[in-house]
RNA sequence: GGUCCGUUCGUCUAGGGGUUAGGACGCUAGGUUUUCAUCCUAGUAACAGGGGUUCGAAUCCCCUACGGACUACCA
């Protein structure tokens, strides 16, 4: 058999959505697992919706997900180069070898001859396909005589070069995820090949790059579907061996109907996009899973479950990359839409934060401290990532459960003041102080023992003095181990805040 | 409208003729934490509908419904 090769084709209109990257990584897998290449091809046969900055998203976000190409834009191969607009000189030949072979013919009908055939048919209530049943009706070179056409080539007159698809024929193809797939070929029309412009429509550039490029599997988005039988078909007018396919299942919006797009994301408020998008023209950003915080790992994690699960009673559902690559297969891929799950997505996410060092974790929150003017060694910081790590999802999440490892509080939770700090409470308070003040090893283990045995002794209910006592240190009722916290911030600063809080409570 | 594809808990899914239809997220309850969160345990909840085939269908076939994609000189 011969090697596995496939590609990611995206074309540079955009920033990429989060299904262009679970596409991305389903080729990558699929590479990786049947050790062959993944390739990355840039699609701008379009030159009008060329979009400067998203060729560099592109590759961007394919790095920063881990999930590399071994051949592409920056990366030569021998099939190169890897851009179409690169290649554009390349297709004529083929278009020109179907001319000959009476698989394509060109046509003359202008675009607003066409709209007008396709309103008139709409007003109708029907559909106007250009193929077999009218395609000797129109202004082309199976229509017109053989003078006529070499006048209007000579003329430069504009063209373009349409496929001439066979009538009456039963179709029969295979798609690896979906099985059998038959039409009939009289319901397709004579796509457009070849533009006016002189480049090539997707269609043709795709599968002579496909080809060219020795791509064995084709795998990619739903939406695609409608064309394979164009592209057997053409494949097997250039009498080319045809690639195995694959069309993925869509990615639904997570509410609603319809799949995802790439408007969705900041309007239900998680993104849609891999990494922030700053829109050149408008200036809008969209926000991006990178800047939001979340881990690559988590990001492909997800994505990989979007329509794919090992199978065989598998309840495993955290996998690495390479775990990944080793359990996939296109057998298992799901042929149903998916609806995108935000809150799953943060679940996977809190998982891979957890495997982070506290070392890394601190020192990524150094940065949030330093902009918040705050200094502190980065032993002090490690410890206090150590207490809160396991209650965060993100980095940023820290600031929140942390902040009063670092500065006093500033107001009090009106609720829990009320409930917390009674008559009697600042008194309390006061003798808490003072035992504070008398303690030498201001340590969380000493502390605790100090102050349970104070407490005991008193005999007053713990959450007498325990709860507002946790309202004075922090603020509100959260927070980690408060003995912990008290002995972390140290005797001058805990005094400091019993007097704040008498001050402000009583 | 036409063509094609799809449909198991709210969501992601396992399961491919005989299962108490399994797991995960979410949600709810309990436990831990004298707080909150995490964590642990338990619970909640599904085969779109109708016909076949079969001793027996979630599973195979057909129809219907619903959903989606496509229907450009865009990819």
């Amino acid at each position: 058999m011969s090697k596995v090769r496939v590609r990611f084709a995206p074309s540079p209109t955009g920033p990429l959505h989060i299904g262009g990257v679970r596409t991305a990584l389903f080729n990558y897998l699929f590479a990786k697992k049947n050790e062959g290449d993944f390739i990355v091809r840039i699609e701008d046969t379009d030159q009008t919706r060329y979009v400067k900055g998203a060729e560099d998203y592109i590759v961007e976000t394919l790095n920063w997900c881990n999930i590399p190409f071994d051949e592409g834009p920056g990366k030569p191969g021998d099939v190169g180069p890897y851009r179409q607009s690169e290649r554009k000189d390349l297709y004529a030949k083929y278009a020109d070898k179907l001319l000959e072979s009476g698989n394509a013919y060109y046509a003359f009908d202008t675009a607003e001859e066409l709209t007008t055939h396709r309103k008139n048919h709409e007003a109708k209530g029907k559909t106007f396909i250009y193929n077999w049943h009218n395609r000797l009706k129109l202004s082309n070179s199976l229509a017109l005589s053989k003078e006529e056409v070499q006048k209007k080539l000579a003329d430069k007159e504009p063209y373009v070069i349409r496929f001439k698809s066979p009538e009456n024929e039963a179709l029969k193809m295979y798609d690896e995820i979906r099985g059998e797939i038959d039409i009939d070929t009289n319901i397709l029309d004579d796509k457009v090949l070849f533009k006016s412009d002189g480049m090539p429509t997707y269609h043709l550039a795709n599968i002579v790059d496909d080809h060219l490029m020795k791509i064995s599997h084709v795998i990619r988005g739903e939406e695609w579907l409608p064309s394979m039988p164009l592209h057997v078909l053409l494949y097997k007018a250039f009498g080319w061996e045809t690639p195995k396919f694959a069309h993925l299942p869509l990615i639904l919006k997570p509410t609603g109907k319809g799949k995802l797009s790439k408007r969705d994301g900041d309007k239900m408020g998680f993104p849609v996009f891999p990494l922030e998008w700053k829109d050149p023209n408008s200036g809008d950003i969209a926000s991006g899973y990178r800047e939001e915080g979340y881990l690559p790992e988590a990001v492909m994690n997800m994505l990989a479950f979007l329509g794919w699960n090992e199978g065989e009673g598998s309840e495993k559902e955290i996998y690495s990359l390479d775990e990944l690559i080793e359990a996939f297969s296109l057998e298992h891929v799901s042929k149903g839409g998916a609806k995108f799950d935000p809150e799953k997505t943060k679940w996977f996410q809190h998982h891979y934060l957890q495997t982070r060092s506290d070392f890394e974790l601190a020192s990524q929150y150094q940065l949030i401290l330093k902009e918040k003017g705050i200094e502190a060694s980065s032993h002090y910081v490690e410890e206090v990532i150590k207490t809160i790590k396991e209650r965060a999802t993100f980095v940023n999440d820290f600031w929140e459960l942390s902040s009063f490892y670092f500065v006093k509080p500033t107001t009090f939770d009106e609720k829990a003041a009320k409930k917390a700090w009674k008559e009697g409470t600042s008194e309390i308070m006061e003798n808490i102080k003072v035992l504070l003040e008398g303690t030498e090893d201001f340590s969380q283990e000493t502390l605790q023992e100090n102050i349970k045995k104070w407490i005991t002794d008193q005999e007053i209910g713990f959450g007498k003095v325990m709860q507002p006592l946790r309202l004075t240190m922090v603020g509100e009722m959260k927070g980690p181990d408060l003995f912990h916290i008290i002995s972390s911030i140290g005797k001058k600063e805990a005094i400091k805040r019993i007097d704040f809080a008498i001050e402000t409570l009583s």
